[in-house]
DNA sequence: GATTTCATTTTGATTAGTCAAAGTCTCTTC
DNA sequence: GAAGAGACTTTGACTAATCAAAATGAAATC
């Protein structure tokens, strides 16, 4: 079985690798996601080549094997899991459980999962909109971009928040920009760097291209 | 925070203290409790010691400090919570939720905790009977015996069964001696060693001194 | 009282995960 | 193409937890 903090690392591997090109992954941004000191990382990384998790090129960088990935998912999806049942079930603000779930995750049998993931009824997104994978390691399909990237005039529903510190959540709350709530691009101007946005009938507000991206949309 | 290893070891400090006139432990029962080299639980005792959490005597015994029986009740608290849950909410099987919550007892946080509490409305006694510490520690009353030193001819409740290995709990529900069922003593012979004992309206059946040892029942 | 036995403690080693700091590459920049 | 900057790797050291095997102590037996 692997570590809690074996599965740490692939988790953060396969986050990063999403976001990426080619699924290749820098070990700085893994030591700095993970908070560890950069030799740390490295040598971590060999281990997990030793396990064929990763493929490992000195100075390059690292991706996931078959097998990797496939821990990687299952890891999302219990985490996922896990945030859900803390918001849905026992009513856990959705700003404070990543913390929460990054333990839970690694504690859970898989046994326990399946009945979890039952019990809430087969969910497909977690509290912070970002999709659960399913058993066999599949992601729902996301179809959304983030606010920066919209066209004005046509109603959108939030689904994700990609920067989930407690105080960029706390002030996405405090505007309202919460997963699940409509709004409306009212205007753009990329020269100044900003989108001016209403939601549901409030007063419009402006937003500057930094927070903007870090909200994503389905049209 | 304590690790989850000094968390397992004091609270099966407490556990076994708890069957002991003056609260002292062993070091041979807490290295066969935790399934360690006797060398290791030595070992770890000092630490615990160092960290004021027990109280040691060389090749005498360890006794909980005011701070480690805080600790071990509030674990106690945290592994029969959990295992309330495991079979109330998710319908797992009560011969198969120990090892579950043996793992999550460490990686549940106390506000996690007290919702899942509350969501469960309170319980006093998990699924094997065993009373659940309040959150300041307190022992619910456990008024029950074993059945070997019960009078014949009264109507009896199941509450608790102390060995809660797979096999034993196994036995136990093809009897019919599982909590909240009703059983009488019908006859008891202590030179032959044995108990028999009517469960409901069953043919009765006779139990030796081990087995009945290890079923506590309320009048 | 000497001896044996058995529980306990000590010793020496190992593994996973970590850091700080020194060393090495590789890619820009001039 | 030499120099410098930054990213990455290596090295040496540390902590928590563990085991096997040797040493020790206390109680029971002779
Ligand atoms: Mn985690
Ligand atoms: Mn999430
Ligand atoms: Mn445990
Ligand atoms: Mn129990």
């Amino acid at each position: 079985m692997p570590s809690a903090t074996v599965e740490n690392y692939i988790k953060k591997i396969l986050v990063l690798s999403l976001d990426t090109r080619e699924g290749q992954v820098g070990m700085g941004e893994i030591a700095k996601g993970l908070e560890v000191a950069a030799g740390t990382a490295t040598s971590m990384i060999k281990n997990l080549e030793r396990s064929k998790l990763v493929r490992y090129k000195s100075r390059q960088g690292v991706t996931l094997t078959a097998k990797g990935r496939k821990l990687g998912m299952d890891m999302l999806r219990r985490h996922r899991l896990v945030e859900t049942f803390l918001v849905e079930t026992l009513g856990l603000d959705w700003t404070e459980i990543h913390q929460e779930a990054e333990e839970l995750e690694h504690a859970i049998s898989e046994k326990v999962l399946d009945r979890l993931d039952k019990f809430l009824g087969r969910p497909e997104y977690d509290p912070h909109g970002d999709p659960i994978p399913t058993k066999d390691g599949k992601f729902a399909e996301r179809r959304i971009r983030n606010l920066l990237e919209c066209q004005s005039k046509q109603p959108r529903t939030i689904k994700l928040l990609t920067d989930q510190s407690t105080d960029f959540l706390n002030f996405a709350r405090r505007k309202g920009l919460v997963p699940g709530t409509s709004v409306e691009v009212t205007n753009r101007d990329l020269i100044s760097d900003a989108v001016e946005l209403r939601v549901g009938n409030k007063k419009p507000f402006t937003l500057g291209s930094k927070a903007a991206k870090k909200i994503l949309v389905s049209s």
